[in-house]
DNA sequence: CTGTTAGCGCCTTCAT
DNA sequence: ATGAAGGCGCTAACAG
């Protein structure tokens, strides 16, 4: 079974190349019903279809775009990429998926294949936005989403992270914590953990990072006996004093449930906790978490609904940096 | 700025385009070194990018392989698409990406739209991979993934579920339980579920479908209230019978634990548990959870690799199922 | 070493 | 209502 070619269907069907194509185009107006008739038996019995590499190079235009994804195994991220790819068929746009697992260097050459591609425009869900490849990028046909370039030169999709954890630290200070302490993996330059970290600064008035705590690593490899050494070491140390924790992500907030386990601590009791993120796990913890709800969803639809707006509208603006809420949600785990 | 084509490079560079093209595909040796220097210059100023549409039809191929994805929100899924997303960069295919959102109606659109695409290969983790629109599928060029069908005639890569379950509720009859059940969403026809099920009864000997329960539904919605209700049912007429339970996969087995609590039992004391799935959340869950562990990333790679294997030569075979192993990992949850 | 030319499969005026 | 022909940007012989 050879591809067939509207050649083949206009000599199979007795008419022209141009007919066979302005069927497929719809055209209907401009052949006789009978004409019509016939070549929708024969490009059903051939099950013929147009090559479309070939109408994309003809009309010029090819309405993909490509994903550049920091992880897809990231829980979060795939809620992401359903609400892009959901706009997307929407749309009409196909989307072309990389994934850099967690790499920088991945992620330049994802760019790189995706660029090549001659893509209609990009969603970014960047390792490193500060990468010098963004450099010679265009707001005219980018989004950026999730993490955030110091400089950002393109408009980017983020979720609440300061004012929220802003928010949630001033209730966990409301039930007179007298220590509280940010867990986080290290904040290397990674805006979404910078912002959250300014929340909870602005929240406690701290000044110093005396009461950051991040995961230590060697290299890529996190170091959890180092980490549960120096939880334990300020659960000791604390007196009765009443001291809370808030977690950076849910992974963090798991390493720092087992780190309190190890030492037989549970909350509320002995310390007060509550986390960035949420997932379905959560909901048989028991006290529940109190915890911060963000829409990923809705940011990957926002990403692509800018995308499409930019690309029909194109206009030269400042970026922009859209805010996408989260919600707060106490339970009794502080 | 204008798009550029090969044409504008000939003439800036005083070229051919035949030299810009040999250029472009790295075949050095057919020019001089000057013209060489010359045309990198040029191209490294204007920024010029070959037209891949162009390409691809002129070379008449396209190494893109369509993945159509069940439900890119569910972990599992996620880290399936990151093997494949990996095995297909080694070789160099784009992937174009398509989800369903477990819709079975959307997941035909997204199966026409890639095939209009002319992509090379396919794969599919599919909602319903019994829908006849697969009935049309080339064992050449595609592969499936997970659910598979009840008579393929396309290559599947599945994890093992039947026997994976059995050795597992082995382990669970061996500890004196009097009633196991088994805990899933409907079977309907999913034949994941099906098999895990059918390992359940091969190790209990049940010949009916009492120790079945299913989550009810209504539509879509499933009815969780009800749900509590059974467990709770089943619980309550226990009587001193050592009673077990498991759970077909991590979201089930979050609806168990919490209808349990609902009522205030507790494992190991109150009922034995074991799951399908490991997640992260489950290792600060005490006491730990017995679970089947599958390796996901290693079913989206052989797809992939498949699939290549098969488009680099092919080859008319029946249709074959590969069955990934899992590991049996026992905690002290039964 | 470099240029010419005929396609790749389809679209789109422009005639008929 | 239908057909002929040029063109989309690039590749791949084949000449020179």
């Amino acid at each position: 079974m050879e591809k067939l070619t509207i050649n083949d269907i206009a000599t199979l069907a007795g008419v022209s190349i141009a007919t066979v194509s302005n069927y497929i185009n719809g055209n209907y107006n401009k052949m006789s019903q009978k004409t019509r008739d016939h070549l929708n038996k024969i490009i059903n019995e051939t099950n013929y279809r147009p090559n479309s590499t070939a109408r994309n190079l003809a009309k010029n235009e090819n309405k993909t775009i490509g994903v550049s994804i920091a992880d897809i195994t990231n829980p979060f991220t795939s809620v992401i990429l359903s609400g892009i790819s959901e706009v997307c068929d929407k749309y009409g746009y196909k989307v072309l998926f990389t994934n850099a697992d967690n790499n920088p260097d991945t992620e330049i050459n994802n760019i790189i294949r995706l660029r090549s591609e001659n893509v209609l425009g990009f969603i970014i869900d960047s390792v490193n936005p500060n990468s010098p490849i963004y450099k010679s990028f265009d707001n005219l046909t980018s989004v950026m989403v999730d993490r955030q370039a110091f400089n950002p030169h393109i408009d980017t999709i983020v979720t609440d992270n300061a004012s929220a954890v802003q928010a949630m630290t001033e209730k966990m200070m409301a039930k007179g914590y007298d220590e509280l302490y940010f867990i986080s993996w290290p904040l290397d330059s990674v805006s979404t953990r910078l912002q959250r970290y300014q929340g909870f600064l602005a929240a406690t008035g701290y000044e110093n990072d005396d009461h950051l705590v991040t995961v230590p690593h060697r290299g890529d490899k996190p170091l959890y006996d180092e980490f549960n050494q120096r939880i334990k070491a300020i659960m000791e140390a604390r007196g009765d004093k009443k001291i809370g924790f808030f977690t950076m992500n849910a992974r963090v907030f798991l390493r720092l449930l087992k780190a309190m386990q190890i030492c037989n601590y549970t909350y509320p009791t002995d310390y007060g906790v509550a986390t960035y993120e949420e997932f379905d796990w959560m909901l048989t913890m028991r006290p529940e978490i109190s915890r911060i709800k963000q829409d990923s969803r809705e940011i990957g639809k926002q990403a692509a609904q800018m995308l499409h707006n930019k690309l029909e509208h194109p206009e030269q603006k400042q970026p922009e940096t859209v805010i996408i809420p989260t919600s707060l949600i106490i339970k009794d785990s502080f």
